[in-house]
DNA sequence: CTCAATTTGTTCGTATGTATG
DNA sequence: ACATACATACGAACAAATTGA
C-alpha cells in the first residue's frame, strides 16, 4: 500500500482533496513556480497512487481557485503565486507586545451568558473577588482572524471602564502604573476550531487554530487579567531570538539549571 | 442553516467526525466531566442538527476511544478523563533549550537524495561553502512526534563528526566554545503534514503540524546550522514568560521602540 | 407489580459523494 | 461515459433496558 493510501486511512478526508492540498502546498512553498508546467496526469497518477479521475478532480479544484490552468494537448501550468500567509506576528515580550497591539482594531461581541470567573490552572495565581468578561473579534481587511475572551478583575476594570471597553485591555492595564505586575505569561497550543469559533472566524470546524492564553498577576499574586484567544492557524507566525536573554546579561548557567523534568514532560527546541 | 452545516460546507470532513471532535474537545476541556451523563441522543441531534445515526456514529468513535460509555435505557456517560496531550514543551531560550534536548532520543534516517545547501531567507545570514545534511525522527514511547532536517556547515561538522551524527546537533554545537555565535533564532508556523511527513509521523495527510525553523549564525554572519523541524501539532505546548526580559534588567522603552510596521505585517500577543 | 416515559439499540430504505477500472 | 463498490447521511420505525410514579 502506498504512503498516501495509508495516510488516507488515517484521515477520512476525500482523497482528491488531500491530493489538492499537497499540490497547493507545493505552489505556496515555491516548489512549483508561477508559469511552470507541472507533472503530467500520468506522472501524478503514479506519484500519488490514485486513479486519473481523482487527480483530475484535484486539478479541477485548484483551477477554480486560480492556482492552476490547463491547456489541452500542452499540459497544466501554475497560473499565479499563492497569496502571502502568516502575516500575524506573535510577540513574546511584554513591552513589545503591549506597544504593538495598542492600536489593534477589534469588534466587541455582545454576550448572552457571561461566565462569572475564569478557571485557573495551577501556577496561574489566585482568583479575584469579581471579574468583568469582555469578548471581541479581531479583523483585518474585513476578515476575522482572532476571537478574544478576557476576564478582567472588576476592581481593575472600574479604574477606567471606558478605556477597557473601547480599546485592547492589555495596554490600558500597562498604563495603570500603580498596579504592580508580578507575573505575566502566555501559553500556546495548536487546537481545532469548535463550532462557535469556526463561525466567528469563518473557518472550517476543526480547522487548525492557535489557542493562546495570557495571564497577568498583580503584586499580590491575584489573576487580574486572563485572556483566551483563538487565532486562525494559518495567519500566525512566531519569531524568537534565542539569544535575547543571553545578550541582556543575565547568568546563563544559572538559568539553565532551572530545567525540571516533571513526570513525563519533555522539552524540545522549535 | 445551522452553524455546523455551514462549517461542514467549508471542511468536507465527514459530519460524524466533526461531531466527535467537538464532543472530544468538551471532555478534554472538562466541560463534560468524568462520570457525568451527557445529553441524550435526541438533544444532541437537535444541537448539532444532524440525524440520530450520525450522532451515534460519533458516540461510537468516542466509545472505542474509551472516552464515553453507553447504557441502554440510562444514557451516555463520560467514562474517563482524556489523557494529557501537549506534553512537549517548546523552549524559547538558548541555554534552556540546549540543556534540555541534549539527551533526546532520536533515530537517524538514511537519505536517498541529500539537498546540497539550505535555502536561506532574508535575515538568515550568508551561505557557508558546504553543508552536511542530517535527518532524524524523534520518538517517545515508540511513537514518532518530530521530523528533523538539519543543514550543518561542513567545516563545523568536521570538528566532531561522531558527536554530530550520534547526538542532537545543537548541544554539540554549543560545546564548541571557540565558534562565536552571533545570532540564533527560531520561527514557528502552523502547517499541515505533507505525504512524507505524514508517513514518518504516522499522522493524517494535512493534519496540523508545528513547522519550526532554527538558524544559527557564526560571528561572521554565516549560517552554520539550519534546522527545519515538523512536530505533530497535537503534542506541543509553548510557554513564554512575558516579563523575563524586563526582569533581567534591560531598558524597556528602548526595546519597545524596536517595533516596525513593515508593510502589511501586523503584530499581536498570543 | 404494572404502566408510561425516557433513552439507547437496531434495522429498514433512500440519496448522494467518493474512487476505481 | 459507464458500471461497480463503498462510505456517508437522512428519516423513520421498532426493540430493549431503565426509571419512577
Amino acid at each position: 500500500m502506498s504512503k498516501l493510501l495509508r495516510a488516507y486511512d488515517r484521515s477520512r478526508v476525500p482523497l482528491y482533496l488531500q491530493v489538492a492540498s499537497v499540490m497547493r502546498q507545493r505552489i505556496e512553498e515555491g516548489q512549483w513556480r508561477p508559469g511552470q508546467k507541472i507533472s503530467t496526469l500520468v506522472q501524478l497518477e503514479e506519484e500519488f497512487q490514485v486513479a486519473r479521475v481523482t487527480v483530475r478532480q484535484a486539478v479541477d479544484m485548484l483551477s477554480k481557485e486560480g492556482l492552476l490552468a490547463r491547456q489541452q494537448g500542452r499540459g497544466t501550468f501554475v497560473s499565479g503565486g499563492a497569496p502571502d500567509r502568516h502575516w500575524l506576528r506573535l510577540e513574546t515580550d511584554w513591552d513589545v507586545l503591549v506597544a504593538a497591539i495598542k492600536d489593534n482594531v477589534v469588534k466587541r461581541i455582545k454576550l448572552d451568558n457571561r461566565p462569572a470567573a475564569p478557571t485557573l490552572k495551577e501556577g496561574e495565581g489566585l482568583l479575584a473577588d469579581d471579574y468583568v468578561f469582555l469578548r471581541s473579534c479581531q479583523f483585518r481587511d474585513g476578515e476575522p482572524y482572532g476571537l478574544v475572551s478576557v476576564h478582567l478583575a472588576k476592581h481593575v476594570f472600574a479604574r477606567d471602564p471606558h478605556a477597557f471597553t473601547h480599546r485592547t485591555a492589555l495596554p490600558t492595564l500597562g498604563s495603570l502604573m500603580d498596579i504592580g505586575i508580578s507575573h505575566a505569561h502566555q501559553t500556546l497550543v495548536i487546537g481545532g476550531a469548535n463550532p462557535e469559533t469556526a463561525d466567528y472566524l469563518r473557518i472550517a470546524l476543526g480547522a487548525p487554530t492557535a489557542e493562546c492564553r495570557c495571564v497577568v498577576l498583580d503584586s499580590g499574586g491575584v489573576a487580574i487579567y486572563v485572556a483566551d484567544i483563538s487565532y486562525r492557524g494559518d495567519v500566525i507566525k512566531l519569531h524568537v531570538d534565542l539569544l535575547a536573554n543571553a545578550r541582556s546579561g543575565s547568568n546563563a548557567t544559572k538559568r539553565a539549571s532551572v530545567i525540571r523534568r516533571n513526570g513525563r514532560m519533555q522539552v524540545a527546541g522549535f
